[in-house]
DNA sequence: ATCATATGCTTGCATATACAAATTCAGCGA
DNA sequence: TCGCTGAATTTGTATATGCAAGCATATGAT
């Protein structure tokens, strides 16, 4: 290959790179809320976990993990730090393998108290982003998903 | 606020959020470019900096991190093992404070080795998302590092 | 019943990320 | 020139992320 081929190539990571702009997203948009919830002591994503694991009433890490595509030694040290604070508390099981989750009074607070906020940094997200990026975004996430193993 | 209302607002938190939403992506995007180029021993962060690098020819820290929306320590820890690896030098500057580096010959040789890789990697990632997904996610992040700090 | 395998989770390790504090140096004013 | 302020970068600390390996338990085959 020509030097000036292996020129343009690189420019054209430098320009088109998905990797690249999904990273530099996530940076910005992971800042923009994590910076209104610092008053709450927690960030976007301890919250995320939250409210799955309030949609999933009982939750197993490995379905979390599915739901969230997150790996599973992620989720179980964020689990370990939300127990600590006593935002979560693990359930028996009879599969002794399991260590299955729920929220517990206090977590659900921490929940209530964050909403009118999550609110604000939400809006202002889609004010900065445009109307159409929810749609977007889910599209995006669900086919990504349904290809991931 | 009613029970009720409340249940409603933490379900649109599950159903809306774009924090959630952009880390998933991140992460599903993140995994994608990475387990690609894993053969040749490197991650997309590494990738992304080699490229930026040779798109400044001699670049600050600072000025990197302003392009890449990405903060100095973590910028700095990165070039650290970069310069470990011989893909990166220092270069002396007049002012004392200042560590510009470049891209040696063997970094400039990691991108020529990586670009087919990456062209298979990304056009996964275009077929995907869908064509359309790089106008959007080009506008998002240039929009939002304008009104970042 | 036993053994092999699979599943669910945790732990070890390396990198990614950012805030806060420390460090070093430049530039400016008295 | 002395010291003050600000800028560029590194270091300390905590969390996020995922792979590989470890551990305990369940499940299936014989």
């Amino acid at each position: 290959m020509p030097e000036s081929d292996t020129l343009l190539n690189i420019d054209n990571i430098a320009a088109n790179c998905i990797g690249l702009r999904v990273r530099m997203l996530n940076r910005l948009v992971t800042n923009l809320y994590d910076e209104g919830l610092r008053p709450f002591g927690l960030k976007v994503s301890q919250v995320n976990i939250l409210v799955a694991t309030w949609k999933l009433g009982t939750a197993r890490p490995a379905e979390m993990c599915k739901v969230l595509q997150m790996d599973v030694s992620t989720l179980s040290r964020n689990v370990d730090r939300m127990k600590a604070r006593g935002w979560l508390e693990t359930m028996p099981d009879p599969d002794g393998r399991a260590q299955p989750f729920k929220l517990t009074a206090q977590g659900r607070d921490v929940l209530e108290k964050i909403l009118p906020v999550w609110r604000e940094i939400q809006d202002k997200a889609i004010t900065l982003l445009g109307a159409e990026t929810l749609d977007w975004l889910n599209r995006s996430v669900r086919q990504l998903s349904s290809q991931a193993k």
